[in-house]
DNA sequence: CAAATTATTGAATGATTGGTGAACAATTCT
DNA sequence: AGAATTGTTCACCAATCATTCAATAATTTG
């Protein structure tokens, strides 16, 4: 045979986890296995669990790595924009975007919240995430407030509002949107958005 | 042994489908096997599939079951009410309450919908089920509109805003609710929604 | 009461599951 | 070069899975 040409743990592993993910997207929660990660990447079973030690493990190494690449994303396409009414435009349409949206495959993403019912872990990894994102726009929406970009009198409700409205579009798009592009309904959801900040509604 | 006291199908297939939602809210989807069902009723496994053919179709079941009482639970609960303004704060209070949340654990509701995703039969149920929801609001609003009660300029997306706003709850309940009781964010919510509907903002 | 039907259990199926422990191969360390 | 470490495969395990078909028990029908 050709000669096998073997991988440190660091390209090993997060190949793995790509590997884990694409049949994730194919198969779902319920029919993903370790056999079939394997088989997919042509590897042996035992391969996999020789790095993750169990399924647990690899499940969660998904979701931080998931959470990692949701956060640095995110958080780094605004930092550099100095003008805050500029940075808060580019925030709010960033959130309502379909893109956004997309930033995890929805199937995967709404697996993962479903497994966090059941696994202590994986609920504490979400609650960190959603929380990292609240915080995240509380603190961006302090400066708007104080500058009058918007105009909110509790502004960490304000934060939990705008995620919660983000989250519910997801729903949207997979229940109600149905045959009309994402964006449509996502427009009249940001603009109801920012009534609600720009006029002390909430 | 004592003697077997026989069921018939009328009887016993609503408890095998009280059985697998028990198991269900347990287990998950993934840990939900005939097996255990059938344990858990202290049945035989062969059983259930006499009722129910196969898995599928038990899934099904249930979640036809569950949308039944869903539609039947809440819309039975406006219909007499008839002035109209009444009839719109209790909707909306309905909508955004603790008790509406929780007309199906929440975990198995989750499930359901992650299986849409892999599902066609369950999709198109769900679909139904939240457009059905969608267009009882529409109607209603309809009415409301044309009374003065809310001010909108389009009725469908307003129903359209009060489902998604409703979803996001729910998972905001989950994710970021935590330490705080259900209604404190729902009221928060409910008033950006009656902002948003009384003034022409969507 | 006998026959037909329905409810229920039983035994067995092959497939797949996650996981173990040892072997073998490649790479790195000394 | 030899030892140690790391990467990879292999053979195997008991458990569990959904599903099948036949057997038996209760109930309904004629």
């Amino acid at each position: 045979m050709a000669g096998r040409k073997n991988q440190n743990a660091e390209l090993r592993k997060p190949e793995i986890l790509e590997g884990y993910y694409r049949v994730l997207i194919e198969e779902g929660l319920e029919g993903t296995s370790i056999g079939k990660i394997a088989s997919h990447l042509g590897i042996h079973p035992s391969l996999i669990l020789h790095y993750f030690k169990n399924k647990e493990n690899l499940r969660l190494a998904l979701i931080e790595l998931m959470i990692g690449k949701f956060k640095s994303q995110h958080l780094l396409t605004f930092d550099h924009i100095e003008d805050d009414a500029e940075r808060f435009t580019a925030l709010i349409n960033m959130i309502f975007s379909y893109k956004w949206s997309r930033t995890v495959d929805p199937g995967v993403h709404f697996g993962f919240y479903y497994q966090s019912f059941r696994d202590a872990n994986v609920a504490v990894l979400f609650r960190e995430m959603f929380q990292w994102l609240r915080n995240y726009l509380y603190d961006e929406f302090l400066i708007f407030n104080s500058k009058g970009i918007i105009q909110v009198n509790d502004v960490r409700k304000a934060a939990d509002f705008i995620v919660t409205l983000m989250e519910g579009l997801e729903f949207h798009a997979q229940f109600l949107g149905h045959d009309k592009p994402f964006a449509e309904f996502a427009e009249t959801a940001k603009q109801s958005a920012l009534a609600v900040l720009k006029n002390k509604l909430i």
